[in-house]
DNA sequence: TTGTTCCAGCTTTTT
DNA sequence: GCTGGAACAA
């Protein structure tokens, strides 16, 4: 037992937390205090010092990221795997208990999970069916609304009728949609955590089972649990005081999707005997940034209180970039990259952040101008791209042919002659006897009353998957998802498709047979269910982390969001502008703009060595230029802290853009403005515009019956009424 | 089916 | 002002 190897390169502070008997604990933990290294030395603690069986610890975080990297620094620390040991997502671990207790949960074993563009997409066929104008009921809004009343552990039939009509409309739309998730055997990212939920809740012996499990549970990042989050950790301890809490509620940067600082409040009350630990000494920057940090944070009401200091002296100062506007603010920032590249500095080191995903381009355009290695995150991921997307559908297909979400994505994918019409004869019938699509297709197949040629389209399509169902029978997964990804066509499809993409998706799709490979490879199974399934759920969860020249040496361009527990030598937070940031639609709430100041506390403490800030006196935004403001925060951080940069002389001035407008030829052909024309199929009109030439030529009518059409001369038969 | 035109929308994002 | 998706013409 090497005691020294897991206390040592603790500080006081961190010692405390780590040594502590078991106790109810929460830990406010400073940026770059060294939080991770805590939780990683308590379970090590609690393992090797308190002879805790890994078996019993269980740990929780909020991405796959963060859950890999806890436990790959476990096993270096205990040079032992870690296998029995539960480290996870809240969405993963739910998961898990919701495939190990499917039945109990009252789902069928093949369940499937759905990302939230899936939802979407569920919810845009479900507002269609219930006949409800997308304009008035913006999907979005739905699905925010349904997500949002599961965060807070709400089912529909929760909610009584009594709401005004709005609320009353959103309550059926809410039913209807668990309904149709039900019998789909669906279920989305909220729904995994609140199921799990009900499922210790409902269940005495299954949650006696886990409160017996697992005897210590460890939190990480809990300033973002929501609502029902913390009521399933709640349950899992009780009043056990097992509960290991790690957080930091000035890094609380997600109220605006239900995550509840105000847990941290509620663990302190529920929690009388809770030890507190405040880690408050930084390894990551310098004091001046430091300060600056802790005087902007200061401006925020009710805190917790702490105040970040090191002990490696004060270093630059932070720099503040005045641009003319946002094109000069790109070049400014691109020029000291390349300086610090000039001087051996690491691209890599050097992080662009900024308030919203727009702000990148400008960056991403002089970047390239200069060849300068970069990257951008928060791109489209691997799992969601429309190739890989089309080709899990055939594989949940096969697994549930309930999944009408996969029934519409490729009924017709490639094209097999199955057009809207057959399409909508299906849903009608789905509808009416209230059954999946798949079974309505089967159904309509066998009434016979359909055209021989969608007919036989449709069959094709039924009989495809029943043959995919059984040559994949007993076969690896790799060579499953090998086999459907040939037998579908979907690979000929995109090797046909024109040149340049056809290409990457081709290879996106080899990538996926590659990755279920290596799934196959590591994943332990140890609850031997559906290895398809377990893939596909993979899928949905883990949609990220498959972005490729992730080793290449280049800048990191992200919002301020992802650039949390990140941290970059040389970090540039760019558009300090007010109504950029802070956002315009915070600036009137008081409760959003302490977020907003949070979010610039997060990106003021990633900077380890040199900060600087900039702004642009005009920017164009929305395709209007606007003169904003500096951010409050510039002033929020003490001047003596900012250098101001003054470089003037070379400012990069748009040229006046005068660019013509393509002229609008007037052609001196059969048709006049104000002529009267005839259409067989719209009726009469009379000419508004004309333009083009030749092949081209195109005439504006207007329409009585139709209204306002353009029409291409060569095909429309028009006929001049005189 | 495919290409085009039109039109709304426009923080932040993981799972 | 740009972009993604829907609607529409051919």
């Amino acid at each position: 037992m090497d005691i020294t190897k897991i206390i040592d390169p603790l500080n006081d502070a961190q010692r405390h937390a780590v040594t502590a008997a078991s106790t109810a604990m929460l830990v406010l933990a400073g940026a770059g205090s060294g939080k991770t290294r805590v939780l990683v030395h308590r379970i090590a603690w609690q393992i090797q010092v308190e002879g805790l069986s890994p078996h019993n610890i269980l740990a929780v975080t909020f991405t796959n990221k963060a859950a890999r990297e806890m436990r790959s620094r476990l096993e270096e620390l205990l040079a032992i795997p870690a296998q029995t040991l539960w480290i996870g997502t809240f969405h993963g671990l739910a998961h898990r208990l919701l495939r190990r207790h499917a039945q109990t949960a009252k789902l069928p074993a093949t369940f499937q999970v759905m990302d939230s563009s899936d939802q979407l997409r569920l919810i845009k066929r479900l507002l269609n069916r219930l006949n409800l104008d997308e304009e008035k009921w913006p999907p979005k809004q739905v699905q925010w609304h349904i997500n949002a009343q599961k965060d807070e552990g709400i089912r529909a039939r929760h909610t009584s009728e009594t709401g005004d009509p709005y609320q009353r409309q959103m309550l059926a739309v809410y039913r209807a949609y668990e309904d149709l998730c039900d019998r789909s055997g669906m279920v989305d990212f909220a729904e995994l955590l609140l199921r799990a939920h009900e499922l210790l809740r409902d269940n005495p012996d299954v949650l006696e089972f886990y409160q017996q499990r697992f005897l210590q549970v460890h939190v990480d990042e809990f300033q973002d649990t929501n609502t029902i989050q913390y009521a399933w950790l709640r349950l899992l301890t009780q009043d056990k005081d097992n509960l290991f809490v790690v957080g930091d509620d000035d890094q609380s940067i997600y109220g605006w999707r239900g995550a509840k600082i105000e847990n941290l409040y509620k663990f302190q009350r529920q929690h009388p005997n809770h030890q507190l630990i405040r880690l408050e000494q930084n390894y990551r920057s310098t004091g001046t940034i430091l300060k600056a940090a802790n005087t902007l944070i200061a401006n925020n009401d009710g805190r917790m209180g702490k105040e970040l200091w090191t002990d490696s002296g004060d270093g630059e100062p932070i720099s503040l970039y005045a641009a003319f506007n946002e094109q000069d603010e790109a070049y400014f920032v691109v020029e000291r990259i390349r300086a610090w590249a000039n001087e051996g500095g690491a691209r890599s080191d050097v992080a662009i952040l900024y308030r919203s995903n727009a702000q990148s381009r400008q960056f991403e355009e002089k970047l390239m101008a200069t060849n300068t290695p970069y990257r951008v995150y928060g791109g489209l991921r691997f799992f969601d791209r429309a190739e890989i997307k089309n080709a899990l559908a055939y594989c949940r297909l096969m697994s549930n042919r309930n999944d009408d979400a996969s029934f519409e994505r490729v009924v017709n994918t490639p094209t097999r002659g199955i057009g809207a019409k057959t399409i909508d004869d299906i849903r009608m019938i789905a509808r009416d006897q209230e059954i999946s699509l798949w079974a309505a297709a089967v159904a309509l197949v066998n009434q016979g009353n359909l055209s021989a040629r969608a007919s036989n389209a449709l069959k094709s399509f039924l009989l495809l998957l029943k043959q995919l169902a059984d040559e994949t029978e007993g076969l690896a997964l790799y060579e499953k998802v090998k086999l459907v990804v040939e037998k579908s066509g979907l690979l000929e499809l995109y090797k046909q498709a024109k040149a340049d993409k056809g290409e990457e998706k081709v290879e996106n799709l080899e990538e996926l047979v590659n990755a279920a490979r290596l799934f196959d490879a590591d994943t332990d199974n140890e609850d031997n269910l559906g290895e398809l399934d377990l893939f596909l759920a993979y899928a949905a969860l883990e949609a990220g982390d498959m972005q490729a020249d992730e080793f290449e040496d280049c800048v990191q361009l992200m919002t301020l969001h992802s650039a949390k527990g990140l941290e970059f030598k040389l970090v540039f937070l760019v558009g300090m502008e007010e109504g950029l940031f802070p956002s315009q639609q915070s600036v009137d709430d008081a409760g959003r703009l302490e977020e907003e100041r949070r979010l610039c506390y997060v990106g003021i403490t990633r900077a380890m060595r040199k900060l600087y800030l900039t702004y642009a006196e005009s920017r164009r935004l929305y395709g209007r230029e606007s003169y904003p403001r500096p951010s409050r925060f510039l002033r929020e951080i003490p001047a003596e802290f900012i250098q101001e940069v003054r470089i003037r002389g070379n400012i990069s001035r748009p040229a006046a853009t005068i660019q013509p407008k393509p002229k609008t030829t007037m052609t001196t052909g059969t048709y006049k403005i104000g002529q009267k024309v005839s259409h067989e199929k719209f009726g009469e009109g009379i000419v508004l515009q004309m333009e083009g030439q030749g092949a081209q030529e195109r005439v504006q009518i207007n329409f009585k019956q139709v209204g306002m059409k353009w029409l291409m001369l060569a095909y429309a038969k028009l006929n001049i009424i005189s």
